[in-house]
DNA sequence: CTGTTAGCGCCTTCAC
DNA sequence: GTGAAGGCGCTAACAG
């Protein structure tokens, strides 16, 4: 079934038929007309794979993400497909699980394949394969990390001011004594949050509160866990807390709770992300919700862009909005908690419990 | 840069070099060596639009799902990748969104793109679609739907084993009344999780609780919630109650916990999956593992068997296990709660808000 | 062993 | 308006 066959059931040349399928204008209707009845009669759809080899362009493009597992992955590739799709382009994806080898493999099919683009979602990517694709002109879109220039775009977000909606958040409600667990120090977009946090801590109103206010987490349940409990053991002790992320968040929340506190009569706690799973923790999570649906959208906008316009890099800034929910209350200046004389040892049985 | 640019610098013809890169034997190892030199070189690599349109064979793998933003779809395709790219396939994904015209576009692709198989793991899917790819020769894996045949293949998950592993561990504990929150009807996989528990309580041991001991909720924490509510109101109420998946038992949870009670102190609950999820729930759910990475793997690797097999259709069977966390405990026959004089209020309250 | 040649299915000048 | 012909890059006979 190619195209042929519809030429010859039709009576006309293949050209006439490439034509018409193409809605050509240089076709008279009555041959378009017999044209399209007998594309319909036999069913036949055009080998992309010939049309391909033919313009050079596969219209596919690679979405390169390192862990899958990720809890917003889902949204990522959502925001990315309906673009893509409305673009008339399939969506090719990739995880690269932190593997190198795997990476490598991955940049080297996408090129085979003729890939029209690539959006690389995650920070830890060899600098040598940006070049591999800006080499062979492969439009390449970045989340966070490098500088627009040819050939290659970046979606930024704002996690400055992210940080900021959570704090003030959280001063607004009386907070002074914010703690914030931050992700792992490796995570450039985890170092810009937490650098964002301690900017923000150099406003007189805190103190001296500034210098042990932050703890290293992992952006992973287990990592905000034991961050919390560290934090917990301080005297004087956070009244509120910022998490680097939600997991992160989630964790620490189930820290206070195994610490015999409550949240958020004790202890406000505010997370980062808003995953869907924010709205089911208990207390529901006020967080900060960047809306990744939106990134990836803007990230194969990009591309799209990136394509028509043979090269030209762009540049979308993406926003966060403060979601408030149940995990965050006002501060209870009187109830200025200390260290009961039993809870270091409950302390050290669950840290014992976890390790 | 193509063969003939390799061919030309290297001093052979074309066809020596598409030898070397394939390993042929026939070729003199000095030969060989030179042409793998200039490859090297010139960073080589063949266009694999043009290999595919020689073929006939795309060496991609479609993966069809519903909906991208359920909660183990991550697993899903990490799983199937893994396979595929064992196996030197590509991934393209398609989500559905349950939107018919969608759908049928992303198979129509699909065909265009020659793609070599395709997993159907959604259970909302046209049934023509399949004859649609039958047609074509290109082998189909479903999850739990359809019998296999010539190009299509099954794994089917033993969910009346898994729901029985459920209820055993809780009968197991001592309890009786034990309820069941269904999922949406419309999904048979859902009813056959509801038909496997309520043929477990025709056993003589559970009297005459068995007529009402269902509820229908959706899969959604919004619908076990409601559903549990309703459970709840009732007398005698259920000790033990079984979900239809994770998400619902989630929800029952909270139900639990709004109403003034206890998980598992009061009443025990068991959900079905073992989501990410289901390890950070308060208290950590007990719940019957399905391993979806696994799932995949199996579909994946059906349609390859299918594939060099030209047809062959494979049946695997996907079997469960039971993960037993903190949200079931014993049943205290003593403890035959009633409902209270104040609870009916509070039902009525909470179902109002949730509305 | 190795080079030449004929397609794979389609698009795109170029003549008619 | 429409058909014929020349590639796109590669593989697979078919000759040497």
């Amino acid at each position: 079934m190619t195209i042929k066959d519809v030429a010859r059931r039709a009576g006309v040349g293949i050209a006439t038929v490439s034509r018409t399928l193409h809605g050509s204008s240089q076709v008279s209707p009555e041959t378009a007309a017999r044209v399209l009845k007998v594309v319909e009669e036999l069913g036949y759809r055009p080998n992309s794979t010939a049309q391909s080899l033919v313009s050079g362009r596969s219209h596919m493009l690679g979405l390169v993400v390192s862990d899958i597992t990720n809890p917003f992955f889902p949204e990522l590739f959502k925001g990315f497909e309906d673009v893509a799709l409305q673009n008339g382009y399939d969506v090719l994806v990739a995880s690269t699980n932190y593997d190198t080898a795997r990476t490598a493999q991955c940049v080297q099919r996408m090129i085979e394949r003729k890939i029209d683009g690539v959006a690389i979602m995650t920070s830890e990517i060899d600098p040598s394969h940006k070049d591999t694709f800006a080499r062979r002109k492969v439009p390449l879109v970045f989340l966070d990390v490098g500088r627009v220039g040819r050939w290659v775009s970046n979606v930024k977000v704002d996690y400055g001011a992210g940080i900021a909606q959570g704090v003030e958040h959280l001063t607004g409600l009386g907070h002074r004594r914010i703690a914030f667990i931050s992700g792992p120090d490796s995570l450039a977009s985890a170092r810009e949050r937490r650098d964002a946090f301690l900017r923000l801590l150099s406003d007189p109103c805190f103190g001296a509160w500034r210098e042990a206010a932050t703890e290293e987490g992992n952006h992973k349940v287990d990592g905000g866990l034991k961050a919390m409990l560290r934090l917990l053991a301080r005297a004087p002790r956070p009244t509120a807390v910022m998490a680097s992320n939600d997991l992160t968040a989630i964790g620490a929340m189930r820290a206070i709770r195994q610490w015999g506190l409550r949240v958020p009569e004790d202890i406000s706690v505010v997370g980062f992300d808003d995953i869907q799973m924010a709205e089911f923790t208990e207390p529901p999570l006020t967080t900060v919700r960047l809306l990744r649906t939106e990134v990836a959208r803007l990230a194969c906008d990009a591309l799209v862009q990136s394509i028509v316009t043979h090269g030209t890099g762009v540049e979308y800034r993406m926003s966060t909005t403060l979601v408030v929910r149940q995990s965050t209350a006002q501060a209870l200046a009187s109830r200025e908690l200390l260290p009961s004389e039993g809870e270091p040892a409950i302390a050290e049985q669950i840290v014992t419990a976890i390790e």
